[in-house]
DNA sequence: GTGATGAATACCACTTCAATACCACCAACA
DNA sequence: TGTTGGTGGTATTGAAGTGGTATTCATCAC
């Protein structure tokens, strides 16, 4: 038995469930490294066994690692670590997290990450001068495969000097710099798209695309990042619960 | 035992009934943070023995909770702290108050109001069948006498019988009808103007508008109105400020 | 007396959790 | 190249716990 296993253990007089208990440990073991990226967990038959439970509770917990993109599963095969995406769940985007509430698989594309020198729009929301340098991300959102938003964002040098080392969620990589986003505002238009934009997000030129801007800011109060999402509305909707 | 649930006394020989007593409670204890946003209540069974009431006492309190907005119940699984008024994360503010902060003058001119039968979709997101009736409202939204808006909206006749009575805010309308809006789930989404609504909000037709579909619940819980919005979004653009 | 309210009981309907059994797919190997 | 053993996928079931509700009775105000 792989000292993992031997490791978990479930308790059935817990008012918690058994799948739940299960998700949370292999959670906790994988974010602890206790498996590479790409290699194949326990079968769900096996782990099942050596926990005493059905093999639907071990596949129920293994769901939700699943829904949370920490692994994936092959028909037939098995079921192996995902490639780092959300590997912390302590926060997620609005995008994934909805994608994913919607039983869809949220992935994306990069389509450059480079140093460049800010817009006079830029410059004036982040709060930095013309001359110094930005980091831009420019990337395709997907779910299922299926384009469904075209992003771009901007930060300045001094919180994100290397935009190359980013290699999947920009919040989780600010975080691990030290300089998380705690808060942030958001507007929300609508554009035709553009020539280019068409392209990227494999729609009809001047369809209506959802325009959302998002200024991040740090901890200090100071503006951190600057991202512009344009979303097909045909594939996702930005739902806001509000009281008044 | 839960803490909390040690806390609540309650006094037969006391005039207000057990319930009040129970509801004034579990008020405080909610508004004290005793439970987290979404987490589940003691059932009413648990809350009826550890009180030494009977579960419809114990009911009766959870009662008036839900027409207060505090809890939610889900029939076969639970009882839920509901979101709080002032403590959401994310708030998108209103229209005549973005208007307002921005030091323009907002008005509006009535294009309809009448009552008709709901398409499909009405009748699907209010829960009214076919072949009952619905007010329909239809008006323009002008910031300093310029359209930036087209909005119409659709109720139940059970929550709105005559359209022709409101006059200004429909909000208002419905508070002073004793039927409040209390909550309200709303969708972004963005369309191309077709030409009635490129005459209505005097845009070229094709322009990117932006929709946004409001569902307004009732304290009963019942959806209580449907609005869409089409906002010009040349002049303003709606925020939304999030926290995480 | 009579109706309204508070409170209890008993039963119904729905959801969730966990289990069993069986189906569909993949890959390695004879 | 077809067989075979192991893999994930899923339909169905049942028990337990949840909220929903009809019925009944005691109490009190009028």
């Amino acid at each position: 038995m792989q000292p993992t296993l031997s490791r978990l253990k479930l308790d059935a007089a817990q008012s918690t469930p058994l799948y739940r208990q299960l998700a949370q440990q292999l959670v906790e073991a994988i974010e602890a490294g206790d498996w590479e990226t790409g290699e194949a967990l326990p079968s769900e038959r096996v782990l099942a066994e050596s926990l005493n439970v059905s093999r639907i509770t071990a596949r129920k917990a293994l769901d939700r690692l699943v829904a949370l993109g920490l692994i994936q599963r092959t028909h037939g095969s098995g079921t192996f670590i995902a490639p780092r995406l959300n590997q912390s769940l302590t926060r997620l985007t609005s995008f994934t997290e909805l994608l994913v509430q919607r039983g869809h698989r949220p992935s994306s594309r990069w389509l450059s990450r480079q140093l460049g020198t800010p817009t006079v729009e830029e410059s004036l929301r982040l709060g930095v001068s013309a001359d110094h340098q930005v980091s831009r991300l420019k990337r395709l959102r997907l779910a299922d495969d299926v384009v469904v938003a075209v992003e771009e964002s901007c930060l300045p040098h001094r919180v994100l000097p290397d935009p190359e080392v980013v290699t999947h969620s920009l919040y989780r990589h600010l975080e691990s710099l030290g300089t998380p986003i705690v808060r942030a505002l958001q507007h929300v238009s609508a554009v035709n798209a553009d020539a280019e934009l068409a392209r990227l997000a494999q729609v009809p030129e001047s369809q209506a695309l959802l325009m959302m801007t998002r200024l991040g800011y740090l901890a200090d109060g100071r503006p951190g990042e600057l991202t512009v999402t344009y979303c097909r509305t045909d594939y996702y909707d930005f739902m806001v619960e509000l009281t008044q």
